[in-house]
RNA sequence: GCGGGUGUGGCGGAAUUGGCAGACGCACUAGCCUUAGGAGCUAGCGCAUUAGCGUGCAGGUUCAAGUCCUGUCACCCGCACCA
């Protein structure tokens, strides 16, 4: 009598059989081939475990499977990334500490993570909440900061009305806060900065070196956004001399006035010989009041003041030009002025035609530059440009560079889109920044002995209206001695973002209980770099960003031995509601894994989860597709019935496993987890089709299906005796030359038209094939009386006779 | 506006060095079994009465086009006054 699939029960045991053996530790043996696989680690929300979730880490752990099977020394980890501002609130709220519904969370997390069987090597977990961890990134901070790239500027912020908190540029979405979408509006306010600007070029180099698919390549180099260009001297009437920066210095005869950002601090200095003061600042006021959306909102229509009183001088032809303040210039990008040439720039002229202001037509080939501005550059010639005259537009930006480079007036210049990192937060649950400020020293680090710093306990959490940090009222804690000169100084009470804690994680995992090191260099050598990170797209210019600038920062530094954390790196498209929109609570289309293990097992979660489409494309659940799953894998157990002595596949079944063997391999590596277990499904049947299955056959299927539903094959596996355990025996191979049955069934074409099927040896010749088409019956007739033009036979696919 | 992507049955989706469109699964239909169930088994399942027609639409190349070329439409994602 054979059992029944009974999931619940079998599940269970192989999980715990996995964690007493700890079946998927990594080894230290620094002489395996390793493989390190890595998925995002969670922010151990309230809610639970997403069903989003374990569709990036179903494929890895997929992965990571056969690579063990295949021999390889795997490091397939997880973690917690549990700072964030949701366990804050949810703390506040219910008066429990961070720190406790942080462990309450991860202790689900944990749960429901071990009931869907991933083979995670959990004794590397690691959480960046715990202060053994949060010791490092403080520690990497103060490397940052001693570089000079960590540094504090007052400046207008992105500020999150609800959070009451800053956000960098990259968690502001359309004006909106990226977590919570509240509206954002500027701040003036001393914040902590990191100079990834400094980090642009090698980030943007670096793409090269690397296997990403090509969204996140581009969508990281868009961020970025690098722009060749040149810098331009002018002079004011004041006799100050000011830059701007143009891609278009071959323009530069077509100026015919220019931009200043509200926020030039030239305004200020000519306060006293700006006529119409009052209502320049009143502008400026207005601009500084608009939130980011109401400024993306008003983006259409452009708006400015003239100064009056002063004007500048176009340094090519001395003509003096007006100079304007408008919001559509920006103080944080290039020189934050601009020379403005109308005819051949959109925003220049939408401003020219609103404000009366000429348009010198400077590259010819367009239509009336008085009717549209002529932006392209690949087949205008120069025209009212002096020497400039008669050349194309790049051999006349080259002509122009040199020239100001000559007398002196300007140079070339490259600028970028990425703006330097918001780093501090005022909240409480998030790493303390280790600096104090000292009247006399000014910001000094913490000596790297006194890490970690602590978050001490505090009686509120709550965020205050003021912008200032929680921390701010623990008076004895703030207030502390200068390491520097012994003096009284104050703490840093700002913490760090959330995206600090998950930018070198990666790298613990390799080493994560060292308490000298943040890991050890052997370790780093021999795991580094991780070798495939999968991850959702929401975080290419966040966290994937942010954790290739630190680890770029960390390698010119030393401490790490490759300058890209990650050799590959891949997205999954999002699991939706069965409606086809995006799961939420207010939606009411949520699936909780949890009842999906309960109701149909874990192994079919697993699977249903890698058939449900295109990994790359999002896909919407389908609480009924569950059961062809389910079917499935009832039918594969079903087998062990069936089972018949022989370690041969049979001749019949010897090409299909060939076959699925070489699918199911490269579909895995392909991320096609789809059309691998298509092709399993598709053996399936025609194994099912013989009546029985030899043990051959059954011992190379299950090994083929386990690293899909790990703990089903591994029962069936004990239960047929096949020896030892599943995990440890060794990926199937295939022969390429057995790959083709014997005989095939091809399609006869008459003028490109079905008209027939039939049976052929593979290996045909193609005379013979097309002599064997020409017999049947159907095809004679189609060709009978006609004359033939052209035979063709394709190998194994078919004959197409051409006839007139 | 700029950048990236996608259009294939009732549904999720297969198939791209050009070579049998719709693999695999869901749903559906009919039949069987039945302890009566939202279980299992068998068969059918793009459209059309036939010749035929079919991969968003219109052309083109080719013996042969979902796949290549030209044009066009729709939708999704990212960025968005970046000079």
């Amino acid at each position: 009598m054979s059992k029944a699939y009974d999931y619940a029960k079998i599940e269970k045991k192989w999980q715990d059989i996995w964690d007493e053996k700890q079946t998927f530790a990594a080894k230290d043996d620094y002489s395996l081939p390793k493989f390190y696989g890595l998925v995002e680690f969670p922010y151990p929300s309230g809610q639970g475990l997403h069903v989003g979730h374990p569709r990036s880490y179903t494929a890895l752990d997929i992965v990571s499977r056969k690579k063990r099977l295949e021999g390889y020394n795997v490091l397939y980890p997880m973690g917690w990334d549990a700072f964030g501002l949701p366990t804050e609130n949810f703390a506040i709220k219910n008066h429990i500490h961070p720190s406790i519904v942080t462990e309450n969370n991860i202790a689900n997390f944990k749960r429901q993570l071990k009931s869907l069987g991933f083979s995670f090597d959990w004794s590397r977990e690691i959480n960046t909440t715990d202060p053994s961890y949060y010791k490092w990134t403080q520690w990497i901070f103060l490397q940052l900061f001693k570089k000079g790239l960590a540094y504090k500027k007052k400046m207008s912020v992105n500020w999150c009305t609800s959070c009451k908190c800053v956000l960098a540029n990259e968690e502001v979405v359309n004006g909106h806060c990226e977590r919570c979408g509240s509206e954002v509006v500027h701040k003036e306010k001393s914040q902590w900065m990191l100079k990834i600007t400094d980090y642009a070029e090698k980030l943007l180099e670096g793409l090269n070196d690397v296997d990403f698919i090509d969204r996140v390549k581009t969508q990281q180099r868009n961020w970025i956004g690098r722009s060749y260009g040149t810098q331009v001297k002018f002079t004011a009437s004041t006799g100050d001399e000011f830059e701007i920066f143009t891609t278009r210095a071959d323009t530069l005869f077509g100026a015919t006035y220019m931009v200043m950002s509200p926020e030039h601090p030239l305004i200020e200095k000519w306060a006293d010989k700006i006529e119409n003061m009052e209502e320049v600042l009143a502008y400026k006021q207005e601009a500084a009041k608009k939130s980011d959306f109401e400024r993306t909102e008003l983006a259409k229509d452009k708006t400015g003041v003239k100064l009056e009183g002063v004007t500048a001088i176009n340094p090519v032809n001395k003509k003096e030009l007006p100079i304007f303040i408008s919001d559509y210039v920006l103080i944080s990008y290039g020189t934050g002025a601009i020379m403005a040439v109308p005819a051949h720039d959109d925003r220049d002229w939408e401003f020219a035609k609103k404000f009366g202001l000429p348009i010198i037509e400077v590259v010819s080939g367009g239509e009336d530059v008085q009717n549209a501005p002529y932006t392209e550059c690949a087949t205008g010639k120069m025209v009212n440009s002096g020497f400039l005259d008669g050349l194309s537009v790049e051999e006349a930006k080259k002509a122009m560079q040199k020239w100001l480079a000559d007398n002196n007036l300007g140079c070339v210049k490259t600028n970028y889109k990425l703006r330097d990192w918001v780093f501090s937060r005022q909240r409480y649950w998030g790493e303390p920044i280790p600096v104090v400020y000292c009247e006399k020293c000014g910001y000094v680090p913490l000596p790297e002995s006194e890490l970690p710093l602590v978050l001490p306990n505090v009686d509120s959490y709550e965020p205050t209206d003021n912008g200032e940090s929680p921390l701010a009222k623990m008076t004895d804690w703030v207030n502390t001695t200068c390491p520097h000169c012994g003096g009284h100084a104050v703490r840093e009470t700002d913490t760090m973002p959330q995206w600090a804690g998950s930018s070198w994680y990666f790298l613990r995992y390799c080493d994560p209980h060292n308490d000298k090191e943040f890991a050890s260099k052997e370790a780093l050598e021999y795991w580094c770099p991780v070798d495939w990170y999968n991850g959702g797209m929401e975080h290419t210019t966040l966290h994937l960003l942010y954790s290739r600038f630190w680890h770029k920062f960390l390698y010119d530094i030393g401490v790490v031995p490759n300058p890209e954390p990650y050799a590959k790196r891949t997205s999954h498209g999002m699991i939706l509601g069965e409606n086809g929109e995006k799961m939420s609570k207010s939606r009411g289309n949520v699936v909780n894994p949890d009842d999906i293990v309960r109701d149909y097992g874990a192994d079919t979660m697993r699977v249903y989860e890698m058939f449900i489409g295109d990994f790359e494309k999002a896909a919407p659940w389908s609480q009924s597709s569950i059961k062809g799953s389910k079917r499935f894998l009832e039918k594969v157990w079903a087998l062990n019935e069936k089972l018949t002595d022989g370690e041969e596949y049979r001749p019949e079944l010897e090409a299909n496993f060939n076959r699925t063997i070489k699918k199911v391999t490269e579909d895995i590596e392909g991320l096609k987890m789809n059309t691998a277990i298509a092709a399993l499904m598709s053996l399936l049947n025609d194994i099912q089709a013989t009546g029985s299955i030899t043990r051959g056959e059954y011992r190379t299927y299950l090994l083929l299906l386990n690293p899909f539903a790990p703990h089903m094959t591994e029962e069936l596996w004990e239960i047929c005796g096949f020896g030892g355990m599943l995990n440890e025996a060794k990926w199937p191979t295939f022969d390429e030359s057995k790959c083709v049955d014997s005989a095939v069934e091809i399609a006869i074409q008459v003028n490109g038209k079905i008209k027939a099927r039939i049976n052929v040896p593979a290996e045909i010749a193609a005379p013979d094939a097309i002599a064997l088409a020409k017999e049947d019956s159907a095809v004679a007739e189609a060709i009978g009386g006609k004359t033939v033009i052209k035979e063709l036979y394709v190998p194994k696919k078919l004959v197409n006779i051409v006839v007139k």
